[in-house]
DNA sequence: GTTCCGCATGAATCGATAG
DNA sequence: ACTATCGATTCATGCGGAA
């Protein structure tokens, strides 16, 4: 079967009413964060960002499945030296207008921008916010499920320098096999904190967040041949992440120039087959290996 | 000099009048949830839950020192199968007051509460909200910084393998000394995210978080003998920090018996001198090895 | 084909400077 | 006084080229 990627150029608000009702299984999105310099692109102003997204969450309320969830990446800016309160309004004002807040996830960044400043420390994680229609949403568990054999090697890796020697002088002492024993262990679920890097030294056109976020969500909220929306697609990587998972998908995109390239590299990845996405585990043993 | 750990049993909006005003320089508390089950100990309704503590933030605001910050441990529960909005609320109430709002922390528990369900995954996060009563709050920087990241894949590598035998043989003389050398010199500003275990081999009874956590705002927020308050002390973890940490603090707790098995417990706390608070860097170094 | 090293690159934030 | 722009600060990551 076909995998559609369904990319429209135009404001979200006024494109998402050519989508039908009930028609999308999961909403990824990552909208412009507020900003008070107006002359940014899609720069909204912090007093004014509910006021803004409101009418758009409605639409997305009314194009989502009653089983299907919404997914909202955001992160409140330092405005004035305080956190801006936009988010928890937000957040407030979705409920009102008839959306469950089901769950906040974390995603830890690994790597977070750099900067010192006297009062405040760098910033590692932004707010991954679950919204539902209604309570009984789907949920695929199992295919977000971390081996325990990452932990094992975490916990290999973690043994003090000297015991590692130690273990390593008694040449086949049968450490090798007990390597092994942790890595058949069996699968255990996540928790609501994801600890990915940001895509950095990509060659390709930045990116707001790395496949692996909505990669993650779409395994996890959707089966094949289902359908993922962002309305706000900017570079696209929600699209890719869910042609790759074998999902249909529609992105919108307001820049002309983000769109053009989004056509782009949605028709150059051609051979999903051959670019199957890192599963988490995989990038579960990175992160291991190099944070602890 | 002599620290002072001042604890009070009775109802913190009471106790609090007797504080003087601008006499604390940090407040580090963990209040109750909201639980909508009226029975439980300090069960407040998640619909009161605003209305229960304003009264508290404002003598908080008159006792805390102009320079001085506030540090607010809290997690919203799921009611209902939806996050509650009282921590959201909360925070605008207590900006209202007249709190700045300087930053949100995040607590990632490393092994957080087991347990499986359909339409969630376990919770590994809590927030740790920080108010302040102006800009020019103080914040010792230094006091927890974290070894640089890559220290055991790039300095450890770069030792040849005789080195790592050599000094693995001298049994925890020159080896340790050697890894406490880079632990110095490769240091980096902590993130806003939080990597800790829960309890991690504490033999002390259930405690709502680990001594590290209340050290380690203790650490970044204050100096030697100035005073930490805690008005909801429950376990006086956070009056044994301090305590360990050489600053004054003082205790409020409502329930007689956790009172007194504070007072216990920070009486037999008489060796501050032998027990030492582990520094940020072994802490992360015993969090690999218990956790991973 | 590996491993290693160098380097550009970030949904940042502050304080100073300029309009 | 108030807003817009700019330079300085800082560090984990992954890419590309080299050994």
């Amino acid at each position: 079967m076909e995998i559609k990627t369904d990319l429209y150029l135009g404001d979200c608000k006024e494109v998402l009413r050519r989508i039908a009702d009930n028609s999308v299984d999961l909403i990824f999105t990552s909208p412009p964060y507020a900003d008070q310099r107006k002359s940014t692109y899609g720069g909204i102003h912090p007093d004014r960002y509910v006021t803004w997204f409101l009418p758009i969450a409605e639409e997305l309320l009314r194009v989502l499945k009653s089983s299907g969830t919404f997914v909202l990446n955001i992160k409140e800016k330092v405005v004035d030296g305080e956190r801006s309160t936009y988010v928890m309004e937000l957040i407030l004002a979705l409920r009102r207008l008839g959306w469950l807040w089901t769950e906040e996830f974390i995603w830890h960044k690994k790597n977070c921008y750099p900067g010192k400043w006297p009062n405040r420390f760098r910033d590692a994680w932004e707010r991954l916010l679950q919204f539902n229609k209604t309570r009984s949403f789907k949920m695929y568990q199992e295919e977000v499920m971390v081996p325990m054999g990452d932990w094992a090697k975490t916990r290999l890796k973690n043994l003090s320098v000297t015991d590692r020697i130690r273990d390593n002088s008694r040449v086949g002492s049968g450490f090798g096999k007990n390597i092994s024993n942790w890595l058949e262990r069996d699968k255990a679920y996540p928790t609501n904190v994801l600890h990915l890097a940001t895509e950095c030294g990509n060659k390709n056109h930045s990116a707001a967040f790395p496949e692996e976020l909505p990669g993650w969500f779409i395994k996890l909220f959707t089966t094949k041949h289902d359908t993922v929306l962002d309305p706000f697609t900017g570079s696209g990587t929600t699209n890719l992440a869910a042609k790759k998972l074998q999902r249909h998908s529609i992105g919108i995109e307001i820049v002309p120039e983000y769109y053009a390239q989004i056509k782009t590299a949605i028709d150059a990845d051609n051979a999903p087959l051959f670019k199957l996405m890192p599963d988490y585990a995989q990038t579960e043993n990175q992160r291991c290996l190099a944070v602890c």
